[in-house]
DNA sequence: CGAGGTGTTGAAAGTGCTCAAATGGCGTGG
DNA sequence: CCACGCCATTTGAGCACTTTCAACACCTCG
């Protein structure tokens, strides 16, 4: 036994990639992995921040919710994704709430460690800044997409989203989370996603069976969402969203 | 003649604010100040950025369009706000476009000189993550609203925005651009627009002529704005959005 | 005074929402 | 192995809000 696990997955992480492996090493003893149960609350808005975390597995749920009990759906981060980093700049209280919506196994970043990290490291700053950067630029096509494009298009676009844009025909696709939670991202009502998604399914000829989508042609199913979007279609990479 | 005429308005921008005299007065010679008309195209989307701009006077509209020449209006800058930095971590592209709404004067930085001061220094990037942090969290904001909040509601939120929270009674302003123009910011119709904002005016006592309105008590707006928003009413400084 | 831009109003059509009820899959316990 | 019950999802019907298209009022400017 040698290192914290947290070390191996920090260490593919771009924030963390190009640190020499003994500090690393040592940040990450700091770490904590822990995996929670599907429906755990993990903090409120406006919590004070202990912690930033990384998604090692698993998904969680960032949302906000008016004392009526109302929500919104903000995101949805899975494998790979760092949240709670934005309380750096918001005297230290977290902007959202986040909740485990398939059990997540998760890095738990003490925020003095992150904090000093992000003031003293300029290389870290700028990863930092570049995190944020592509955050920020994805909300941007999350209001364009509700400001822009009707319920069977933002579904398609998301469909798009998930799928491995490399291929062209005949991608198949696990909606890895409850229908209702995609709808609440989408920023629609259970019931209007599943009229929506019928809808998609007979103008664009995909197959929905329970959580598997098969989509016969990409091309099809963009062409009908991306008519009302800035971004041209092949767009997961360039531009974060549709 | 002393300095540049964008010395004195980067001075007192807080990501300048810290510098040395002199250190600034080289870097503001480095900077134009100019003025645009209204109408007036800065850059389009997914640009090659030759500049950061900083909003000096007037007011400057970021937008995306599709290819068909529907637009989603992303924000409306004033005096003060940063625009262009985030083609810093989209490989120098701008990440929207950008049109004059009413005669503006930006001081315009040289991307090289905003990038090398991003990379070297630290103070810098920490200011820049912070705007950016704040950034990203008025978007969460205008995202939670146009989920959550209807028409009339998102008018209200608008006007407390605007407005001096510091006051409570009889609080009058202008809408600084067309009405039009405020309908798109909200995502709704200018028809919607009118018609929200004379339901508005019905519900919480508000009297508008022209682009004046008078406000006879916040707390009424707030009630009825701020019930569909995560965050309480006086939530100007503390939260961007309502 | 007329023209054009800006904002308002009316009527009809959509789109998505609410509430209610039905369907269907799946795991548990008999 | 089957019946039951639970939960997620779908379907139905009516409604509310927003959009669309059209017409009109208002104001400013030439």
């Amino acid at each position: 036994m040698k290192h914290s696990p947290a070390f191996a997955i920090l260490q593919k992480h771009p924030l963390f990639s190009g640190w020499n492996k003994d500090r690393l090493k040592e940040f990450a003893s700091y770490c904590g992995l822990h995996t929670y149960a599907k429906g755990k609350t993990l903090f409120l808005n406006e919590d004070i921040a202990g912690f930033c975390y990384v998604v090692a597995s698993g998904w969680v749920k960032l949302y906000r919710e008016t004392s009526e009990g109302h929500q919104a759906v903000l995101d949805i981060l899975g494998a790979g994704q760092l949240m709670g980093e934005s309380a750096l700049f918001n005297e230290n209280a977290y902007t959202c709430s986040a909740e485990i919506v398939e059990e997540a196994t998760l890095i738990r970043i003490p925020m003095p460690l992150f904090k000093a990290e992000a003031q003293n490291n300029n290389d870290f700053s700028m990863g930092l800044l570049k995190i944020i950067a592509r955050y920020a630029h994805q909300q941007n096509a999350d209001l364009e997409h509700s400001a822009l494009q009707n319920a069977p298009q933002r579904i398609g676009c998301y469909l798009l989203r998930l799928a491995d844009q490399t291929q062209e025909k005949d991608v198949t696709l696990e909606i890895p989370y409850d229908k209702a939670l995609v709808a609440a991202r989408l920023g629609m009502q259970p019931e209007t996603f599943s009229r929506a998604l019928a809808k998609l399914k007979n103008d664009t000829g995909i197959e929905v069976k329970g959580a598997t989508v098969s989509m016969p042609s990409l091309k099809v199913l963009s062409d009908y969402s991306c008519v009302m979007c800035s971004s041209d279609f092949p767009c997961k990479d360039k531009t974060p969203g549709c």
